[in-house]
DNA sequence: AGGGTACAATGACATAAGTCAAAATCCTGG
DNA sequence: CCAGGATTTTGACTTATGTCATTGTACCCT
């Protein structure tokens, strides 16, 4: 990489305003800037980090895709999230000091670390830092307040819509299409995070399909008629 | 409330170590303390705030019981959480400077709020404050990835029984009896954050009852036998 | 005190999603 | 470019949990 003569990585990066920095003033992006280690590749199929690993970075994807997944003794996992461009990684080891999910990447991807402690002393010089973190991570806390609805609450087939118009809409956030998108999960894995089983799955993307609602070919999907599958996220769509 | 003659609510206060000041100086407490407005009653049954209501204040549970519940436009709800003396509401807020979330009190009950203006900006000069707060964010994070692996890949028995020990869990942290406690939700309420309907939850506590895990006398609850409850938490309990 | 409304328990039955199994397809590395 | 494992699809069948209905209980509120 050959960024000595770039003052500021962030200050040039595309999802700026989709990260960390995000309203942030051009100096305090600088002086936050100063403290990341910037684009660490992390390979599909490696581990960012695992359950255990002591916490010393916050991680923002700065391209490519991650799941995280929770561990239960008895084998089971289960997916708490998907993350993307943009998005922050580590957040849950904050309480603990350790990690307590396993963070890995699903196509070749890269990320910029930030040490916490060095993080958490910019808080005290810069308020808008903190602003943005705390929201941040309350931005996270409503996203699971999400899932929990769509796992206590829907059936399978809201869960799925619900899955793929959020999908598409982050994609869209981070100027990709919103029509056509490749999946970068698993059936399994995308069972796991909505609490159902790789066949159902398996079946509702058929079904979809069938309905023509979206066009499926293996993690090849397009969105057909967004209209039906928005509808399709809430019961009453009679 | 005759209070002007202490230097500090926050300072006297039982649960100080469980609830915000938790691990801040006799001097930060007392700062911070400047701030709250103490132990405002909220009547069972009263929403202490509302979907939609702008975010002013962090709220601390003094004393009491409350729900917090998500509504869904179809009439649904989900019950995020459930919050004793010493926890935290409204972190949901921070995010979209709104409430997105109703927090009812479930039994007679108290709250300190702090303004969140005012306590962002005591973070800029007590940075055990930030990290604290830092923590407290993150463990909700951490609590909802259990729900998540709860709703997500766990089987009606062994919701319940992880809901049961984690609510005798925090009695304990408490002080109050792990052993015997009163429920102050209803069933409904119980399977709504668990996922399951009200039939299911009242058949379980039947079967636990009848297997001599738990006496249940309505909402009377008492843990006869402890390990095997912890056992029915996972599958393989053969 | 007692009458009424909310809450809880239980039974009979329905169904959404899971399980198991087989075949089809897709990738990937040599 | 092919072989072999991983992933996906689909079908037949099972089951856990939901649904509906009834009765019982408890707790307010006047």
């Amino acid at each position: 990489m050959n960024l000595h003569d770039l003052k500021s990585v962030c200050g040039h990066c595309t999802i700026r305003e989709l990260c960390l920095p995000a309203g942030l003033s051009d100096e305090e992006v600088h002086l936050l800037d100063q403290h990341m280690n910037h684009r660490q590749a992390v390979p599909k199929g490696e581990y960012l980090y695992r359950v255990g690993d002591p916490f010393r970075s916050l991680f923002a994807v700065s391209s490519g895709f991650f799941k995280t997944v929770l561990l239960h003794e008895d084998g089971r996992g289960q997916i708490t999230g998907f993350q993307m461009m943009g998005e922050l990684l580590g957040l849950e080891a904050i309480h603990s000091d350790h990690h307590v999910c396993d963070a890995i990447a699903l196509e070749d991807s890269a990320v910029c670390a930030i040490p916490f402690d060095q993080f958490e002393q910019l808080g005290q010089v810069m308020a808008n830092l903190r602003h943005r973190f705390n929201k941040d991570l309350s931005r996270e806390i409503v996203r699971e307040h999400h899932v929990m609805m769509l796992l206590g609450s829907m059936r399978s087939e809201e869960r799925l819509a619900n899955f793929l118009i959020d999908l598409a809409d982050r994609h869209a956030e981070r100027h990709q299409s919103s029509v056509e998108m490749t999946l970068r999960m698993t059936r399994e894995d995308i069972g796991s995070y909505l609490g159902l089983k790789l066949e159902t799955v398996s079946r509702l993307l058929s079904r979809f399909h069938d309905e023509g609602v979206l066009e499926v070919r293996g993690r090849r999907v397009r969105i057909l008629d967004r209209d039906a599958l928005a509808l399709r996220r809430t019961e009453t769509h009679n």
